[in-house]
DNA sequence: ACATATACATAATCAAATTAGGTATATGTA
DNA sequence: TACATATACCTAATTTGATTATGTATATGT
């Protein structure tokens, strides 16, 4: 089993977190500043995050914007209004799945 | 976004982490002790476990045997020698994911 | 008698990743 | 100059790990 199997659904909330918390963040940065984050740990693959964001635009969880810098695109994305709201709901449900996970890998803890 | 794909990949180490802590335990106890640790949160379905104790034992990390109580068959599940040593692998990958979920969800607390 | 709980199982389907490939520019270095 | 690495986007095929639905059968509570 890899490490990278865990996070299977987690990457969605995770994301919409990031959005939140910086306002505006484009793929590659996501994705570093995960590792950076996690200090390594937790790499997200571009596979999974360019799908996902295209997915949330979609959804108008989140909406874009390019910007050209140094003759090269960055794709800009930022939470929409409605999407502010889906992440507050995501981010309750990401803190009592982590609380589960708590209560049954360190059973004594309470 | 449903609360239980959150937890695809994790099942497996949840599963092995309740082997460890309880010995012998058969499917349907599995089930029950989840909903109980976590209050109704987790729920994990037979069409899940099933399969996963099934591919544990063909890998090797549990071992079954089956009783009957009460004219019902129970199958009890328990980790091999090299269950527990993948367990134990299992559980730090598991701890250091959840650790990682929590630098980027509460970045401030270290 | 009927619903609910216990106890196992599998098949079809869906969702969310991985893996592997592609394009293109910028920068550091041998 | 050539080459590797970093930046920055993307997609297609495949795999994995769930859900949903269904089936079998016994036990227990109302």
């Amino acid at each position: 089993m890899n490490k990278s199997t865990l996070y299977k659904g987690c990457l969605e909330p995770i994301v919409m977190r990031l959005l939140k918390d910086n306002g505006r963040m484009y793929g590659y940065q996501i994705t570093q500043m995960v590792k950076e984050l996690t200090k390594g740990e937790l790499q997200i693959t571009e596979g999974a995050l360019y799908p996902l964001l295209h997915k949330l635009e979609e959804q108008g969880v989140v909406e874009t914007e390019i910007e050209n810098i140094g003759n090269r695109n960055r794709k800009y994305y930022t939470l929409t209004k409605s999407g502010k709201k889906q992440t507050a709901v995501a981010m309750d449900e990401l803190k009592m799945f982590m609380q589960s996970l708590n209560l049954i890998v360190n059973p004594k803890m309470v």
